[in-house]
DNA sequence: ACTACATATGAGCAGATGTTCACATATTCG
DNA sequence: CGAATATGTGAACATCTGCTCATATGTAGT
């Protein structure tokens, strides 16, 4: 915060198109919807996660399997899946000791899909 | 690097479901695409970039314009080009002095609209 | 109660990230 | 050429991130 300086206004009385300025300010995405779109994309941008929600888009898993799935540590993917819980990108359900994981609705994995597919043909 | 261990063994060993480890490892994602997604979203997961991209996805713009609509300084919007130009996010086109860039193509402001909206109803 | 097990979490650390500052490059005009 | 302008980039810096390790929490069975 704080950063709002008035040097900005050199550049835009310096810039050669104002009126274009001034349009896609109008069209700007405002700032607190573009931080949200963003630490969502942020959570996604994450080569474990991306495998971990793959997986769980398939199947619900409890921690330790998912663990052992995607060869990483007990440990680190339960603070992976806290950032996901965080995120609201998985669903949570308790039964005894186990935890179960899996997908939390079909906008995150058509979002997942999306991405994989973008890099899947390039 | 080498942080794949044999520990994972353990696990595997004592987990509840080596069925449902068995099929998910089947249909798990390979590294390097789970990889290259990640790093697409990570891309993504900004928030001057998302604005910017945004902001791309309706007109070209030049650098000086497009800093002066997101109010950010001509190098930071310059540097995060180059992380947009690299993931092959936006077109580049230069005429003169100036450099114009728009959004590469349908693929990418359809996922960038897609995390907007995601988060736009939450 | 105690033990075993599944999961969660805090600290600490190495590596990545985004901005600013200073300067380099490149183009146009006089 | 030299000055002005637009853009690109390297270094430094503070901040953030994701892992490991150790430990805490919670649950089931004895």
């Amino acid at each position: 915060m704080a950063t709002k300086k008035k040097d900005r206004e050199t550049c835009e009385v310096l810039c050669e198109h104002p009126e274009a300025v001034r349009l896609a300010k109008k069209e700007l995405i405002p700032a607190r919807q573009a931080q949200q779109a963003a630490e969502l994309f942020k959570v996604l941008g994450d080569a474990t996660r991306v495998k971990m929600l793959r997986v769980l888009t398939k199947r619900e898993l409890c921690v330790c399997d998912l663990a052992a799935v995607i060869e990483m540590s007990q440990s680190a993917v339960s603070h992976q899946l806290r950032v996901l819980r965080g995120a609201r990108l998985v669903k949570y359900r308790r039964d005894g000791k186990m935890a179960w994981y899996s997908i939390s609705d079909r906008h995150v994995s058509a979002l997942l899909r999306q991405g994989i597919e973008h890099v899947g043909h390039g």
